[in-house]
DNA sequence: TTGACAAAAATTGCATGCAATATTACTTAC
DNA sequence: GTAAGTAATATTGCATGCAATTTTTGTCAA
């Protein structure tokens, strides 16, 4: 070796030291950009130009340009042509509608896990549950949405239908920031807790019809939640 | 102008009239490639090499691998790292789950419907079953299909809700190939049509609950026609 | 012939350069 | 000072070249 080691097409822009090798650019600006919006730390309408995106991300513009195409098949972001991407600032109809399809999705859900959940999945969506009861006993905000979370996932898998697993990871990733918002008193935290519980005993028996109107009771009150929420965060914002 | 006259980057390759400018070749590599895949042109399996597309279809490799990528996020295309992508091929539980999960959409869609459709887009929905039914008369097998599928389609939109439209059309279109397969007999057939008339009927009284039932029946038997045509095609193929 | 191993070819993944388009800054007339 | 027009700048879209990886081919020993 004559001349100083050159080791790729101008990589030596790339001086952090976790290079994760060939073929997973493109799958790290994924789930970095997507772990950014979710967090809020790219807001909704915020401007995503590639080259702001690249000198942040250390990402090049090719990868980069392939994840945003990506997220933009999730919903999470907003492309138009030779404008670039924006994160997606969701209407208030397209909440509702959202929250309408999550309804859908979870009713359907709730008929198949009454017949096809295992025992012992019923037994571990019951442990969430209880946990998340000592958190609301705790007062613990934090831990209590997470597991409100795992708990509607864990009822939704329940039904072993891959198809309604995906589309509603989806589309409640999208909607999230709404459903888990702070503002709530204990008046609406404590009705929510009584819900769970009908869901709970709905499920352990297994009464389909039943389950599926406590959580299409559950829901509307999660979407009044979320209306609130919307509605706060655009008047605070205008 | 001295020299002879140069387009762009090594364009020339490009012969073809059609060229649709600057900011397309993306969007125009995702159609045609969904369309041949839907088509039945690129068979589920099949390899969708870059270098081969390319070349049959003159779309430089960097928009064809944002397609690639949008189809893959769309359940079109499978993508295996540094291997390339092919064709998906449904499993049968896929088919299974994605027609539990139309289901259960069609269903909220109805519900939605019976409440919000205008009296014009129920008479639309009715005027296609005549155009549908006359097909049927006529014994036009692929009219009928087109019809079918306009006809579930607008009882899906004539829900008025985004969310549940967008995923139902994602879906739909991925087991589409099966829905409407030509292997089915006359009884089969006119059973199909009477579940039909059902469902308009229900849908001009509004009846929500009747409609749902109505169509979780007829999706039940459409269900059976895409398994046996799955199983046929499987069978044919080993 | 089969198996392991290695070289060669093919293929994907990424960085970058240039063209096309959009945006901003600037000039000038009114 | 404002509006329209134009030049300058910035940004996106695409083609291509090279590196990394996988697949195929070729070789030789058992």
């Amino acid at each position: 070796m004559e001349s100083s080691p050159i080791s790729k097409t101008g990589n030596d822009a790339q001086e952090d030291g976790f290079n994760v090798g060939h073929g997973r650019a493109t799958q790290v600006a994924v789930e970095t950009l997507r772990a950014l919006i979710l967090d809020g730390v790219f807001l909704p309408g915020a401007r995503l130009s590639e080259k702001s995106i690249h000198s942040k991300l250390q990402i090049s513009r090719t990868p980069l340009r392939e994840a945003l195409k990506i997220l933009s098949s999730e919903g999470l972001v907003t492309l138009e042509p030779n404008r670039g991407a924006t994160v997606t600032q969701l209407s208030l109809d397209d909440l509702r509608s959202t929250f309408e399809l999550l309804g859908a999705l979870e009713g359907a859900a709730a008929e198949f896990a009454c017949i096809r959940a295992f025992d012992g999945e019923i037994d571990a969506i019951g442990k969430l549950h209880d946990q998340m009861l000592a958190c609301y006993e705790a007062r613990d905000l934090r831990n209590y949405f997470r597991l409100n979370k795992a708990i509607h996932l864990a009822l939704v898998e329940a039904a072993h239908n891959a198809a309604i697993s995906r589309v509603y990871c989806m589309e409640a990733a999208r909607v999230d920031r709404f459903r888990y918002s702070a503002n709530r008193d204990l008046a609406t935290w404590s009705r929510s807790i009584r819900q769970h519980e009908q869901i709970m005993d709905a499920l352990r028996l297994r009464e389909a019809a039943l389950l599926r109107e406590c959580l299409v009771s559950h829901r509307r009150s999660g979407w009044e939640l979320a209306h609130r929420q919307y509605e706060m965060e655009m008047t605070k914002t205008e």
